[in-house]
DNA sequence: CCGACCGTTCTACGGTCGGTAGAAAGGGTG
DNA sequence: CACCCTTTCTACCGACCGTAGAACGGTCGG
């Protein structure tokens, strides 16, 4: 059961703008957004229609069209990333040693105080 | 640039087995810890060389045969993915609260405790 | 020294997925 | 009612993965 989910290019982008954009939104919105890649609307429509089956967007109709919503947050999202990645291995405590190594000082200190 | 590495399910297995036995493996070696799936040993070549060109293992001629390594640790990959899962999130510190939130109170002290 | 054998490389095929979009249907709006 | 917008259906192509046969090259036993 690979990963929470593997998305494409065009997915993530499109992710990206409904992230970043703090309303629902049409896949015609979507698409604006995204006008730099000249897309078809059937396209955006495709790519939302797939991210709907992975349940990362949900939709309701609203009218003739359908307002698109992500499921979660950008941060709730990576956060999970972070979770499923973290559950591969089997050293917890190894991994997470090597996860904070990575990181700079400064940002350990704020996870420090994030756990209070 | 996707994320660091997305690998199917037959290039997991393989990975697991380099990183569960902790010696270099020949591709036979590798097949004989995979008997269960019955594979071709072909079948692991191929895949162990596509392993490599994604740059997670790395392998020395030894003889006739060639051995097989994991490039790092699972601990390290995991690791990295959790740190370029953070990447992904605009707002660090918003998704490393939703990430301990996600852990049980004895992880997070585990954490604290990694911190120093 | 040669043949059998083993590991490797080359090639390939079918399945799934992602990017892309046309054709056609369905439903409001004027 | 006619039109237009949005959606649904369908499809194609390229990439990637699982899978493995064919063929090649080097080693080792005889």
């Amino acid at each position: 059961m690979a990963s929470v989910t593997s998305l494409g290019e065009l997915e993530r982008a499109v992710m990206n703008v409904l992230w970043e954009t703090d309303r629902d939104m049409t896949a015609r919105e979507v698409q604006d957004q995204l006008a730099d890649r000249d897309l078809a609307t059937t396209t955006v429509l495709t790519v939302l229609g797939r991210l709907e089956r992975k349940q990362l967007v949900q939709r309701m109709r609203d009218g003739r069209a359908h307002h698109y919503r992500p499921v979660a947050s950008r941060e709730d999202h990576v956060a999970e990333l972070m979770t499923d990645a973290l559950d591969d291995a089997p050293d917890r405590g190894a991994a997470l040693a090597r996860f904070l190594g990575g990181m700079t000082e400064e940002e350990r200190s704020r996870l420090r105080d994030l756990l209070g």
